[in-house]
DNA sequence: GCATCCTGACTGACTGTTCAGTCTATGGGC
DNA sequence: GCCCATAGACTGAACAGTCAGTCAGGATGC
């Protein structure tokens, strides 16, 4: 894959590979069961290799952590980007949240992994402030959304950021339930409850068609 | 405190206590921090003891998990039982997910034990068993009162299920921001979104008043 | 004298971290 | 173009601390 490697570049790699390998034993296994040695084997290094990079193993599993809640919006923002259309874009968002992750292998931040990341945060001040702040990206991200949907007129005008902030837990709210596999409450149901909700409160008209799995 | 305690009676309140202590205790280190020999020092045990009556550290921990899940919605449950009118309830409902907790001791259902509830659920499927059952009992019983409010003829007619999912859901996710303490989403903030999505789903008037802490 | 509740002392396994040292590549002096 | 020094990447082996769980036996009540 990578043609040639200067050491300092190598260096960095590995960090990457590391931070990748963290998060999905992290969403796997738990934050408490993923082992400086589960990390190493899955990268083919030695432990001692890992704490070489990341000094201790808290910080190597926080920084999984962020990593790949940072991923995860730097991926919402891209697909913002190449969608104008206001309800297509809500419903990418919704199905991104609510819809169980295809099989694809990329994709690290399956769900298991925020709920690390917020028992994490309730203790670790650290973990707590990135969590805050990315989180506010991701409210405003919406209000964007929204915002430019009202300039469009496509839409009602309302308080954005009023908005954002309901959608934004309801849609947290409603991936709670179908990453638990609630029967009544799956992703099919989430997508509809998350789409009508957004519908009435921003006043465009939506019907339900069957969703695949967004990305 | 108790008079005389048979000594069936005291195995019984042992575990109790043992209970109680480990769900405190998940709450405050979370999970994967709290061993054996804090749960005994806390109820002034040895460690065997608490071995002894649950037979390996996972089923404590986990069974204190889905005690402190019973008790909250059992609490809930009087609390339905002692108010009636539908606003009312609708406010002590959310003022109790969304309102930090006031410093009552004997609450143990602070909000970083469901984090690891949650996570807990996501990996096995015992846990997750429990909390699915749990949570449409939760899901029922504001259906219920909705319900109930739409034949006192207090709000409008909807379909009280498809609320309480949307309801349960906002909930949720606004008591997430405001336990792991958003600078936007504080207390009030979610209290007043929480209630306004109600009043406007339900159609009720209602208006904002600065709100105490339940419970 | 049996059952239940309970404990101190142990142990066995696990695992994060350290250490001492190897191997490779780079770069500067000549 | 060669050589050596230095730094960075890397590892095997060992260490040290932590804890869940065991065991053998003590108390207490019935």
């Amino acid at each position: 894959m990578a043609e040639k490697a200067s050491a300092a570049v190598v260096a960095d790699e590995r960090r990457d590979q590391m931070l990748a390998a963290a998060a999905a034993l992290i969403a796997e296994r738990g934050f408490g069961d993923t082992r400086i040695a589960d990390v190493a084997e899955r990268v083919g290094a030695s432990p001692p290799l890992v704490v070489y990079y990341f000094g201790t193993k808290d910080k190597l599993l926080t920084e999984a952590l962020r990593y790949s809640e940072q991923s995860f919006y730097k991926a919402a923002d891209e697909m913002l980007a190449s969608t104008s259309a206001i309800v297509k874009r809500l419903e990418t968002l919704v199905a991104w949240t609510c819809l169980p992750d295809d099989e694809e292998e990329e994709t690290p931040g399956t769900w298991g992994l925020w709920f690390d990341l917020w028992a994490q945060a309730f203790r670790h001040p650290e973990v707590k402030k990135d969590r805050v702040e990315l989180d506010q990206r991701w409210r405003a991200m919406i209000a964007r959304v929204v915002r430019e949907g009202m300039d469009a007129g496509e839409i009602d005008t309302v308080d954005a950021e009023e908005f954002a902030i309901a959608f934004a837990a309801l849609m947290d709210g409603l991936s709670i339930q179908t990453a638990l596999d609630d029967p009544v409450v799956d992703g099919q149901r989430a997508y509809r409850v998350a789409m009508r909700f957004a519908s009435t409160s921003l006043g465009f008209t939506w019907k339900y068609r069957r969703r695949r799995a967004g990305r």
